[in-house]
DNA sequence: TAACTGACTCGGC
DNA sequence: AGCCGAGCCAGTT
């Protein structure tokens, strides 16, 4: 199994995030588990942290754990506009937590082509 | 170089 | 249904 890639594991975090469709979320294990690292959920937090100032942007704010909490709300400034952009997709939010997360989960094992081709196709 | 740190997840109570 | 402890791995110090 090759771990290592022509890409850096946080810009494949940020390549899949970008993937997600308005409206929809993701979590942070759906990605690890997508990018063949399934314990590394993590790090896809880490990842994201670190994409506030990423070029192109990433919409970090679609990105939850699986209980559908906005645990990561705090990288945001304010903290309320990760709420606030959900809510701008149609996305419910009440107690920081997505309404209805079952039907907007967005998995990218499910919707997307296998990581290889996924990466391959990706511009740059 | 070794140790510490998380925007997490799973399983058991 | 919700809380707690252990495992996880790349980056940072």
């Amino acid at each position: 199994m090759p771990r290592k890639t022509d890409l850096d594991f946080f810009a494949q975090v940020w390549a899949v995030v970008r993937a997600v469709p308005p409206g929809r979320v993701t979590t942070y294990g759906a990605i690890a588990q997508y990018l063949s690292a399934a314990r590394a959920a993590r790090l896809v937090g880490y990842a994201l942290r670190a994409s506030l100032n990423a070029h192109p942007p990433v919409p970090a704010h679609r990105v939850v754990n699986r209980h559908g909490l906005l645990t990561g709300k705090f990288g945001f400034s304010p903290p309320t506009l990760m709420a606030e952009r959900l809510q701008a997709e149609g996305v419910l939010i009440e107690n920081d937590r997505v309404q209805n997360f079952a039907q907007k989960f967005w998995d990218p094992s499910y919707h997307l082509p296998p990581a290889v081709l996924f990466f391959q196709q990706l511009p740059c």
